[in-house]
DNA sequence: AGAATGACATACGACGCGTATGTCAATTAA
DNA sequence: TTAATTGACATACGCGTCGTATGTCATTCT
């Protein structure tokens, strides 16, 4: 009979390892998870997550490490489908902002994560959605859209505000006022990374935003 | 002999136990801080901090409130004696970055305390330093000096990048060199707030913030 | 002065983490 | 083919930490 190989088998209790925790530490959170429970419900042991991840922290990495491959594969895809590069970069902070929104996402990334992680400006993984971000704003500068500014640093201000607009509209009474409130201002803010004649009010503001909060 | 009076000495023992939690806090982070240890480094048991504080948690809180009153204070001071309400703004936004980049503030208010605490919009201090920032916000837009935003939006967005702005800044490897390219790009965001007329350049930039990297 | 309140300390139980050790299958070598 | 070795995982143990339940003593109220 076909007994799965053995890379095969290793891959899968790892997969299996990585989605119990994320489970439990989106739902939990990271210190209230017990490693006991959540490997038992994969039907396994702590040995084994040990020997696969060294401590909890390891395991939590590569939780983060998934999801974070998984939020700069969808952001890739926004940005690659844009008809300018203006509109891609507007549409790569409207995804960026979607995905803040999603429970898992905050309470492992965005508040887990750099509780036991340290500075998420220091990870591997996040600095890819910021590379992503910056080689944008690099092009706008070079094709003149955008005034002189530092890609890095511009990226790195508009991702720390786009997520905490994406905390404060998810954790709001009134989630789909609140993000109109802050598109709009978020917009308000973008426009000034644009040079002077092409200020045109409020131009394809990033609404579909609320599409995601039904 | 002259004993203090009762309500002194409780007022004393509490702020010996902020006082003691916060400092361990800071230095070895929430997790790692054992209550056991921090309550004897100041003459007391756990008992004392299970009767003023409930559980380590509420003790959290309490740390945090405390160290969120210092930081509106600082605020106030700052906004207060600024010339113009836009560069008392600005000024704010200054001071803001430059309390962020704090090791004890980063640690207990950024990291530590979302993920144990939930996110930071829904404290009750937080807020103040944000209906600060909001209020300001709104004077400018009643003098007409910026565009018709909603000031609190703005607010959270700004502060939002700022603060995400010195995480960076304190943990790069050149952190002078980052400072400048971070305030660089924050005032040209900034900028996008002011109306049209009004965009000069680089005006006032709040190049302060790198004295405070010595 | 006696009772009651409240500010703490002490004692106890339980849980969760990390490590050290054991077992058994699968690969490799002779 | 078989013996040796690797490595994937389970089991067992000790230790630290948290929360609670209980105890004690001073202060305040009647």
């Amino acid at each position: 009979m076909g007994h799965k190989p053995r890379k095969e088998m290793i891959a899968e209790t790892r997969a299996k390892l990585v989605a119990a925790a994320r489970h439990a530490f989106g739902s939990v959170g990271y210190a209230e998870a017990s490693m006991d429970d959540f490997t038992a419900s994969a039907g396994l042991t702590r040995g084994a997550l040990y020997h696969h991840f060294g401590d909890k922290k390891g395991l939590l990495q590569a939780v983060i490490a998934e999801i974070d491959a998984e939020m700069f594969a969808r952001l890739k895809i926004v940005s690659a489908r844009a008809d300018t590069l203006w509109q891609g970069f507007v549409d790569e902070c409207t995804a960026y902002i979607e995905m803040a929104l999603e429970p898992e996402i905050q309470r492992i990334v965005l508040r887990d994560g750099p509780a036991v992680l340290g500075d998420p400006s220091q990870w591997p993984s996040q600095n890819e959605c910021i590379r992503s971000m910056s080689e944008n704003l690099q092009k706008l500068r070079d094709e003149g859209t955008i005034v002189a500014v530092d890609p890095e640093a511009a990226a790195r201000l508009v991702s720390g505000a786009s997520l905490h607009a994406a905390q404060w509209i998810a954790n709001s009474e009134d989630p789909e006022a609140t993000s109109k409130k802050a598109v709009k201002a978020f917009n308000v803010l973008l426009e000034g990374l644009l040079k002077q004649g092409r200020r045109i009010g409020s131009p394809q503001a990033p609404a579909e935003i609320d599409k995601s909060l039904a």
